[in-house]
DNA sequence: CGGGAACCTAGAACGATTCCAATTCCTGGC
DNA sequence: GCCAGGAATTGGAATCGTTCTAGGTTCCCG
């Protein structure tokens, strides 16, 4: 269920591009954001921090929540939240939500079956507007494989 | 699409139980589980505390919250998070999700269609199991009475 | 080359929630 | 009823993810 955004967005591995979605690119931003395409294991702010300190040793954490913010008002990542949990990011840009296996913390993406739109099973009075859906699970995926 | 639930639940005008779900009542607890099955609302933490005061002069936040934690860990209300907001309790025990409604900040239920099981139609590998489902809904309800 | 805006950084501040230690309240057994 | 032990409540401190602030750096454009 991996859509074929290579069209949409630069390759992680080639040359930073001048901007993504308006979004100016800077060094810090580009490698955030290679980061989350490349590592999707929806990390946590301070995942990121952690492991991007490879590649810029003297970035800041409040540079990485910025460079988050940005990515995410700019439509190029996905901030997911789990109850009161630290917030944790997705590139994933398609419809779908985030299912917790509590037996060893992993987070997966969730798709819906084909043919189903969630906003159409809602018992929701005509007219109204959906801007955001939020689907989150939590329980345990069969044989797993830590 | 209100589920008669009135003889899992003492009545909150009738006289405090000596206890709901094995949970043991206390004044405390009683007059916070009162006021979340008054006021559906869907209020936080601090909502309660400011609320129950007209009742509880004495009560401190600490316990407004371990209230909160007790009635939610033996599954007589639910807790409900958007986004970082502060948590919000939710009296409604059926499988329900929230519409968090943009114009004027107010909460709702919402439920599903009748025959409409969610996790029937998520693209999960056999075996899986689903403890809880978590749905929330940002936009805007049609013509919004403030 | 400058000047101004956008960015980055370190550290302080914030705020919802949790923890802690002391006090008060309950309850079951005498 | 009265007491001892456990449970609950309380006020305040601590926690911790996140946001804010102030100063330094870089980028953009003329
Ligand atoms: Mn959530
Ligand atoms: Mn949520
Ligand atoms: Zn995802
Ligand atoms: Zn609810």
């Amino acid at each position: 269920m991996v859509s074929d955004d290579s069209n949409l967005h630069p390759e992680p591995s080639g040359k930073m591009p001048a901007e993504i979605n308006g979004l100016r690119m800077t060094r810090q931003r580009w490698e955030t954001y290679r980061l989350l395409m490349t590592q999707k294991d929806h990390p946590t702010a301070n995942d990121v921090f952690r492991r991007i300190q490879k590649r810029l040793p003297n970035i800041s954490l409040a540079t990485v929540y910025n460079c988050l913010e940005a990515l995410v008002k700019h439509g190029i990542v996905r901030q997911v939240n789990f109850d009161r949990e630290p917030s944790r990011f997705c590139p994933n840009l398609a419809e779908h939500g985030h299912f917790h296996d509590e037996s060893n913390g992993s987070i997966h993406d969730v798709t819906f079956k084909p043919g189903i739109d969630l906003s159409e099973v809602l018992d929701l009075p005509e007219g109204t507007v959906i801007t955001d859906i939020e689907l989150t699970l939590r329980g345990k995926l069969p044989t797993t494989k830590i």
